[in-house]
This record gives structure tokens, C-alpha cells and sequence, in this order.
DNA sequence: TAAATTTGACCAAT
DNA sequence: ATTGGTCAAATTTA
């Protein structure tokens, strides 16, 4: 007998793993490039790092302390210290993760927290650590937008005229720790390059007032979690993509 | 002790 | 007057 709590890891679990075929079979036909890839590779974390949460939440499964949900409390998504480097700039897009990602590839300096009006969340305003130095612009801004499972709505402002070097792979001192069995690996993290216009950015500041809908591509599990629908009435579509997520098509509910 | 964060003040827009 | 974004002094951290 599955519990809800069983349900919703079961049901990202199968999300990561429709995307980790995605991702197989982009590798099989030798469709690699960081764009494609990243999208994916940050669905397949976000869908443990969802898993893992489900563990935590307030209903406690009945093996109360059990190692495995004290594994789960500790291993979602851990950040490293290290750099990852992005791709050219990260200018005015935004990136919805069940977890913070407060390495993405840049550096940033805190510089302001507000409590938000629409929000019990306060913001966290960040930016580029060598804005003076380079005269560097980029700013982003980070917010918890929903609770259980947990959002955090990271926006990014302004592009990056600093060091951008090239998003790397497969350098063991980068990156996460995830479970693999009953291993740790360490792999990248990046935000997923979903550009945003300015619009879209106007209405995030309207708060709940607005109900955004996002129409995205078929593999962002953000969509259940941005959404008004229950998380398990979403709907996983068998395959594609992982291409560039575009804030064009945008509908809002008033 | 240099760098990063915290936090109330300040400011511009509405 | 409210609100969100930024500044900067105080405080904490590495």
C-alpha cells in the first residue's frame, strides 16, 4: 500500500527517469551540447532532490529515523564550493529548483533581503561578486515561492560582462552530491537557460495577485510546481526535448 | 583582517 | 503612504 508521501517520490522518480532516457538518447545520436543537455540534467536533479523532500515532509513515513530518511535530510542537493562556469550570461531568466542553487556558475555577493508583500518568503537580492572590478551588471534574486514540495524562484538581471568561462563537464571537483545506489557521485549543477522577457519579469513581482502559467517544454517538472493543479495531476508526455525554454508563451489567470 | 553577510535606512516609483 | 530595490554601517566569518 503506497503512501501519498510514496506516491509523490515514486512520481518524480519516474519524471527523472523519462528524462534520463531523453538525455540517453540525445547521447546515443551524439546531440550533446550544453544547451541541450543542461535542461535535462537539471529535471533528472530536481526530480530526486523532489523524491528526497518527499521524505522530509511533515507526514513522516513509518520508519520513523530510519537511516533512509536520514540519508534523504542530508543528501538533496548539496552545493559545492567550487565554480561552475555558465554559458554566455545568464540575462533575465529565471529558474524555478525545489532547492536554492546558490552555485550556478557564478559568484555572488549578498547585498539585500526584503520581506515581500505577497509573499511569507523574503527575497534575497544578489550580486555579481566582481561587479566592481569589471563593471559587471548581473544581478539575481532569489525567493521560496511555494512550500512542500519547495520552489525557489531564482531571477537573474542584468548580463554578465565578467569572466564567463565555459560550462564544464565532467571534472569530478565540480558539482553535487546525489545518491546512486548506494554511492555518491558528483556532477554539475547549472540553471536551466530559460530566458524570460520583461514582462514575465513584471508579473513575478505581482506575487500571487497573478496565477502564471507557464507553457513549457515537455520535460520541466517546474510545471507541476509553479502550477495551480495538484502536484500528481501533472502530466509526464513520453518524450523529447531539452531544448531552450521560452517565457514567450505566457498566459496568465486573473 | 579582509571579505562576506546582515539589517535598518534610504530612495524611487506608484 | 506603501512597496520593492539598493546602500552602507555593523557584524560575522574565514
Amino acid at each position: 500500500m503506497f503512501s501519498y508521501i510514496d506516491y509523490k517520490a515514486v512520481e518524480a522518480l519516474l519524471h527523472g527517469q523519462g528524462c534520463a532516457n531523453n538525455l540517453k538518447t540525445l547521447l546515443e545520436n551524439r546531440e550533446i551540447s550544453s544547451v541541450s543537455i543542461q535542461p535535462l540534467v537539471n529535471t533528472i536533479l530536481d526530480s530526486f532532490s523532489l523524491a528526497l523532500s518527499s521524505m522530509n515532509s511533515p507526514n513522516p513515513p513509518p520508519y520513523h529515523e530510519s537511516s533512509f530518511q536520514y540519508m534523504a535530510s542530508h543528501v538533496s542537493r548539496r552545493s559545492s564550493k567550487k565554480k561552475v562556469y555558465g554559458a554566455e550570461g545568464l540575462e533575465n531568466y529565471r529558474d524555478d529548483s525545489p532547492t536554492p542553487r546558490p552555485d550556478d556558475g557564478f559568484s555572488w555577493r549578498k547585498y539585500g533581503q526584503k520581506t515581500i508583500k505577497t509573499s511569507p518568503h523574503q527575497r534575497s537580492y544578489y550580486r555579481c561578486t566582481y561587479a566592481k572590478d569589471h563593471n559587471c551588471n548581473a544581478s539575481k534574486r532569489v525567493q521560496k515561492i511555494k512550500d512542500n514540495p519547495p520552489v525557489y524562484r531564482s531571477t537573474y538581471v542584468g548580463k554578465h560582462v565578467c569572466k564567463a568561462p565555459a560550462f564544464a563537464v565532467n571534472d569530478d571537483a565540480y558539482g553535487s552530491e546525489m545518491i546512486q545506489f548506494d554511492q555518491v557521485v558528483s556532477e554539475p549543477v547549472m540553471p536551466q537557460l530559460a530566458t524570460i522577457d520583461h514582462q514575465a519579469i513584471a508579473m513575478e513581482d505581482q506575487g500571487t495577485d497573478h496565477m502564471v502559467h507557464i507553457i513549457n517544454q515537455d520535460c520541466d517538472i517546474n510545471d507541476s510546481l509553479v502550477d495551480d493543479e495538484p502536484f500528481w495531476a501533472s502530466y509526464f508526455p513520453p518524450l523529447p526535448t531539452g531544448d531552450l525554454i521560452f517565457w514567450d508563451n505566457i498566459v496568465t489567470f486573473d
